[in-house]
DNA sequence: TTAGGTGCAAAGAGTTTGCTCGTAT
DNA sequence: ATACGAGCAAACTCTTTGCACCTAA
């Protein structure tokens, strides 16, 4: 089955060889927000024929399209998750680097007033989070 | 004189040479947020006899000594600006990369009970701003 | 058929570091 | 006197790119 990466790559038009056809996939099947090495690591694990130019050639084409969003939460690398509509924010946690996600509709509008106050128009923003979990004797959650 | 930054490394036991003399006042005087290229470029202004290694040094010695905060605002060079109280957001104008620096106390406390809900002590936050500016016929600002 | 993609290795950009010599304390 | 800093160049990490070859459309 086409992963939902591929079928945007094919309404955007991109051709579709077999190396972006994996790395489609495994961004499909994602749940995190991998770097470039680590959707290396689980492309070659599906096609052992694909090199790590191949994959930062994608990923930016595939931010050039819309299609991915790059994000940056420090360490140097770039990290990628697929664009969605709602924009949400993350909360990385400073002791695993997990990443949680999490939406805040009300403060969109603030910062919009704020940037409108200093005589911006809001083209962007970037709100994170760096946290220490607390603990609650709970379960274990997954993340990145 | 000696610079304010100058005597914040005094005061936590650094040695001084005339090397971090230089960068200290550049540092003090500067009132923007530059990247170590453009430390380096101002500092061999006052003195041609500094190698950029020791910038690079300093401002990471200075980071460590809580004295300069380390900014990304994207574009891949880390940029640095004097620690202060009262934390402050940026906002960077896409089209020149100037900063404009604003608060927004209300705003930590409701990121505070996000991370909470979240199950997180808050550790430290990232908000920035990317807009462009608003026509008015106004004068034009400096800074970055 | 051919515009465009791929692999490989080399090149870049930003930053760090080993070594030797120099200097603040 | 000596522990620590500085200069230089080499090394390192992440990312991009030139080139010859390959392939989807």
């Amino acid at each position: 089955m086409d992963s939902r990466i591929e079928r945007l790559c094919v309404e955007r038009g991109l051709k579709m060889t077999g190396q972006r056809r994996v790395i489609a996939r495994v961004l499909s099947d994602a749940e995190d927000h991998p770097d470039v090495e680590e959707l290396y690591r689980r492309a070659t694990i599906l096609d052992r024929n694909i090199s790590i130019a191949t994959v930062y050639r994608t990923v930016r084409l595939l931010e050039e399209k819309g299609i991915l969003e790059r994000r940056d939460f420090g360490g140097g690398r770039a990290r990628y998750e697929p664009s969605e509509q709602g924009h949400h924010h993350h909360l990385i946690d400073v002791e695993t680097g997990k990443v949680v996600e999490f939406e805040d509709a009300e403060h969109e509008r603030a910062l919009q007033a704020i940037a409108q106050r200093l005589g911006f128009e809001l083209v962007s923003q970037r709100l994170e989070l760096f946290g220490r979990r607390i603990p609650t004797g709970g379960r274990k959650p997954d993340g990145d």
